[in-house]
RNA sequence: GCCGGUGUAGCUCAAUUGGCAGAGCAAUCGCCUUGUAAGCGAUAGGUUAGGGGUUCAAGUCCCCUCACCGGCUCCA
């Protein structure tokens, strides 16, 4: 022991000192099932791989961030050996974790089937049985290519090592630095049982996998590009613990049940016609109170924020968006023209702006008018692939909360910073509460305007955001060609995210369009533009706050605020005498008196998901009472009607 | 647009090997008069997404179209 040189090592913040050839799993005293991997100077690592004098070593967990990549990544793996195993002839793509699970991606002559999948998992689980080692070797680019000759996938992945940053998963297989194999080994006859191409690191071994699920197949594109062949894509999912699995079934179970599509049809709310067509939904009696108050109360809030209203067509001649510049990048999203009046094209509006900047341009404005703030509720027409209309939050038509905000570039700081405080604001208001901000930068490949101008407007967005004090993610180079853009994600009430908002700067319409106002010095100057929608559209907002409520909308947006439930026929005449309060105090109200069974009027209720269920019988009738039902199955018995009135007309003006 | 899957009553789903299209809920009409999530009975509801083909016979097998679902790409 002493004749052997010590390194000087800190484990998990504590010095020590440890013989030389010590493992970074030795280090951890890691079991290899909890603490799966290593983080080593900031590196993730494998556990068996050597430390070196004055490396600074910490555990992951596999419960971990970093762990369930890992782990995931691992299953991965696991999964393209049981496909190869099962179809020879498989060629593989890539295979990394993603947010939940993984996926591989394989080119096989015939798509996998449902009973492929099974197959596959099945072999799987005794790939896991068996606990083959993941073992880390360094390979030259000579010998890769010579051992991964009939994959050529991978030697597709060879050649671009260093550079590939445009498929989010290629920097799984090959990271900067030297190529790396992983290989299985059996734990017991040392056979090496499969390989990849694979930078790592990965769990000690198969059986470190505790949960493990295949979930669906779908055809990728290799790389991600359009033109490039289709793979068959496997996804599945992977958990540290099988509770965490069955936690995250669960969640995909109340993710279904929350469906907008669903829900929209079981509370008739809205529905899309076949005789319509894709994408162009109509929105039901009931849909169409929330949709109402949702825009009411926006309109409100505008109107208080100092924003102007104006009406634009939904048809224009195409002469306008070849002005925009919509005709030259964005015709492919646009519904094909029609010809009127002997050979003029006109077009379905996409996007409102062009349109708001002709009012602008109607007359000449002033400084004095600056800030000018135009809105409208927009409804625009874009021509979706067939493939990627989805309810309401895809749609080929629908409607924008959309204005369009006019200033100076001094003006502009302010402007946006209150304009952000506004949108959050606004958004807290129907129920949203957690938030994060995406600003999208400069894509240098592609943009107008100079780069101070840029570097102005991204910074005053990035101060905007930041002092919101949310969490604020960087897209570099996603912004559009015309400026940058901030957008607000929400997160909903079973954590997905949405994104919400946009606030987008521009500099390419004003001039496009030759905006102008006169400055106090009399002379003429181009205004600032920004484009800014908080719902993004109606109908998407709808389907979000739906599926955020799932389906119980609070009280000031539920289509029927309360239901008066007789116990018996005789009770109808005073539930009937409070409706008519309720009615008059506003509240929608409507009393149940049919003749089925108070039991079932009151599943009934539940079902549409009432806020406010007003039982009465003889006991509520004589002493002027109502009894309560709430939605969450409360009750509050014998309270007296005044009281009554009292309590659903506060919920609904607090909007609780 | 591409790949795969699915289309049966308003909704959820049955229908043996290719052999008479059926049930629950909802709807309508009765009966029952009820205290916190389904009372009982009856009636009605269908060119099995649309079109073509194979067959003595097609919801079922084959082809085309459409729609929807899950992905890819794209996106509010």
């Amino acid at each position: 022991m002493s004749a052997q040189p010590e390194l000087h090592i800190t484990v998990a913040g504590t010095e020590r000192a440890v013989a030389a050839g010590t493992t970074a799993g030795q280090a951890l005293e890691a079991d290899g099932r909890t603490t799966v991997a290593a983080r080593v100077n900031g590196e993730l690592r494998d556990l068996y791989r050597e430390l070196a004098d004055g490396d600074a070593v910490e555990p992951v967990e596999i419960g971990s961030e970093d762990g369930r990549a890992i782990l995931r990544h691992s299953t991965a793996h696991i999964l393209a050996q049981a496909v190869q195993e099962l179809f020879p002839e498989a060629k593989l793509g890539i295979g990394p974790p993603v947010e939940n699970g993984f996926y591989y991606d394989f080119d096989v002559t015939e798509p996998f089937t449902p009973a492929d999948l099974k197959a596959i998992e099945k072999k799987m689980q005794e790939i896991v049985k068996q606990g083959q080692r993941f073992q880390r070797r360094d390979v030259s680019d000579e010998d890769a290519r010579a051992e991964l000759a009939t994959e050529p996938y991978k030697l597709e992945l060879i050649g671009l090592k260093g550079g590939a940053s445009d498929a989010e998963g290629a920097s799984v297989e090959v990271g900067a630095g030297g190529l790396t194999v992983y290989d299985n080994i059996h734990p017991r006859t040392g056979e090496l049982c499969w390989k990849d191409l694979c930078r790592g690191p990965h769990l000690p071994t198969t059986k470190a996998v505790p949960a493990f699920k295949l979930m669906r197949t779908a055809a990728a594109y290799w790389r991600g590009k359009e033109t490039n062949p289709q793979l068959q894509r496997i996804y599945g999912t992977a958990w540290e613990t099988k509770d965490a699995l069955k936690e995250y079934l669960a969640f995909l179970e109340e993710a279904e049940k929350r469906d907008h599509r669903r829900l929209g049809a079981e509370l008739d709310l809205f529905s899309i016609p076949d005789e319509i067509g894709s994408g162009l939904a109509v929105f039901h009696p009931k849909g169409g109170v929330v949709r109402r108050e949702m825009e009411e109360y926006s309109r409100r809030r505008h109107e208080e924020a100092g924003y102007e209203f104006v009406y634009t067509p939904h048809a224009t001649k195409g002469k306008l968006f070849e002005k925009s510049g919509h005709l030259d990048w964005y015709a492919d999203g646009m519904y094909p023209p029609m010809q009127l009046d002997g050979g003029i094209d006109y077009y379905l509006k996409p996007m409102n702006c062009p349109m708001h900047n002709l009012v602008f341009g109607a007359r000449g404005r002033s400084y004095r008018e600056l800030p000018l703030r135009m809105f409208e509720f927009g409804t625009v027409y874009r021509y979706e692939k067939s493939g990627v209309v989805h309810g309401l939050t895809r749609a080929r038509g629908f409607t924008q909360d959309d204005a369009h905000i006019y200033c100076t570039k001094e003006q502009m700081a302010d402007e946006l910073d209150s304009l952000l405080t506004f949108v959050l604001d606004l958004l807290r208001d129907y129920g949203l509460n957690d938030f994060y901000l995406e600003l999208s930068t400069k894509d240098p490949e592609k943009s107008i305007g100079s780069d101070e101008v840029w570097a102005e407007a991204t910074e005053t967005l990035r101060q905007a955001a930041e002092k919101q004090g949310l969490e604020l993610v960087m897209d570099p180079g996603g912004a559009a060609f015309y400026g940058p853009k901030i957008s607000v994600q929400a997160r909903d009430a079973i954590g997905r995210t949405w994104q919400m908002s946009t606030i987008q700067v521009d500099f390419n319409l004003p001039e496009r369009f030759d905006l102008e106002y006169t400055a106090a010095d009399g002379t003429r100057q181009r205004p600032v533009m920004i484009h800014r929608a908080l719902f993004g559209s109606i109908e998407r907002f709808f389907a979000v706050l739906l599926e955020h409520y799932a389906g119980a909308f609070p009280a000031w947006l539920a289509p029927v605020q309360a239901v008066g439930i007789p116990i018996a026929a005789e009770h109808v005449p005073h539930l009937d005498g409070v409706a008519r309060r309720l009615r008059a105090e506003g509240i929608r109200v409507e009393v149940d008196a049919g003749d089925d069974r108070m039991q079932k009027k009151i599943r009934n209720a539940q079902k549409q998901k009432v806020p406010f269920m007003l039982l009465a019988g003889d006991d509520d009738v004589s002493k002027g009472a109502v009894s309560f039902r709430y939605r969450d199955g409360s009750q509050n018995n014998g309270v007296p009607i005044d009281e009554a009135v009292r309590e659903i007309v506060e919920a609904v003006r607090e909007r609780k």
